[in-house]
DNA sequence: CCCTGTTTAGCGTCGA
DNA sequence: TCGACGCTAAACAGGG
């Protein structure tokens, strides 16, 4: 199979389904979550082969979210004009890609139905959301707990300030990314987060999700490529091939779930449920299976089997 | 009008 | 072989 050149992959179709891209993208938002608009971008900004054929692949892009259970979609508040509304990971997504390949998931993520600690109605579910999430940040904020740059739905869980996401910016694009100390995301984030959090923090991933530079274009990537992981060379992109998303129960920021699905509110009341650490701190093996590189198609080269994870996210709903 | 979001359908691939 | 999953196309509705 042809390995894509050292420095550039813009005709060649990355190892990473619509899902995982997306689950990428939004990861990499402060907010973890994102507009349609802003994940377009992201995926464009990172990989080339995406400024092509745009109409095609956004309309999988959309399928892909309308269809899944893993995303849901958080409206916009009044005050915050634009079109569309913010898309953000489900909480209990986590281990999706957990077998390590990003381009078939091992099961479909799908929202328990009898989930019998969230509301019938999805209008309920909605509210009881937003009630949960004030709770947590009114609870943080008299803790004046430091939120970890995840999510308020890390909180409860005993979770080490340090823990990093799968998706985490850090995981995914630090590679190539050297953040300048703390880049403030605020001023150039064009889209206001739909549910600012108190703390939002600006930690490494900040400068990224929606306004980081070009960074490909700057040529931080092509030129950087110095990653080596399975998959090959797509460690220039700086996506982790591993890291992502596996029981990571990170979650958007307050989200508002909106999926007209009727029981669309599991694993948030279970929010204390412990989550399977590890992954984060999965040591950064990400052994080179080098062998082939991922050409989209046929064989997901399986990137590495490193991160061992254990524990099958629990309360995520891998059901199908 | 364009973008966003939903839904349906068909086809190919992969894993059990 | 079959079911699950992913990709693509397309139709349609609603909103800015």
């Amino acid at each position: 199979m042809p390995r894509p050149g050292r420095n550039t992959y813009s005709d060649q179709k990355p190892p990473y389904s619509y899902i995982s891209l997306t689950a990428m993208a939004i990861q990499s938002s402060p907010e973890k979550m994102l507009p349609l608009s802003e994940i377009y971008k992201f995926i464009m900004d990172r990989f080339p082969y995406y400024r092509e054929n745009t109409q095609r692949w956004q309309n999988s892009l959309r399928h892909n979210l309308s269809f899944n259970d893993c995303f849901i979609k958080i409206p916009r508040r009044p005050d915050q004009p634009g079109k569309g509304s913010f898309w953000a990971l489900h909480p209990s997504c986590g281990d999706m890609f957990e077998n390590g390949s990003f381009l078939r998931r091992r099961k479909r993520f799908k929202v328990l139905k009898s989930e019998h600690l969230a509301p019938s109605k999805p209008a309920d579910a909605a509210q009881y959301l937003q009630q949960q999430a004030k709770l947590r940040l009114s609870a943080l904020a008299a803790t004046g707990t430091h939120l970890p740059q995840m999510s308020t739905y890390n909180l409860g869980v005993s979770q080490p300030s340090s823990f990093k996401h799968p998706f985490a910016i850090e995981n995914i694009i630090a590679r190539e990314y050297k953040m300048p100390g703390g880049l403030a995301f605020s001023t150039m984030q064009p889209v206001p987060a739909a549910y600012p959090l108190p703390n939002q923090l600006t930690t490494v991933g900040s400068s990224i999700g929606t306004g980081w530079p070009h960074v490909y274009g700057s040529g931080v990537i092509d030129t950087a490529t110095p990653i080596s992981m399975a998959g090959g060379e797509y460690g220039a992109y700086g996506v982790p091939i591993k890291p992502l998303c596996h029981g990571g129960q990170t979650l958007p920021a307050i989200p508002v779930p909106i999926k007209p699905t009727p029981a669309a509110v599991p694993a948030l009341p279970a929010l204390p449920a412990p989550i399977p650490t590890i992954l984060s701190n999965s040591p950064p093996s990400l052994s080179p299976t080098s062998s082939q590189t991922a050409t989209s198609q046929s064989s997901p080269a399986t990137p590495s089997e490193t991160l061992t994870s254990p524990a099958p996210a629990l309360h995520s709903v891998a059901v199908h």
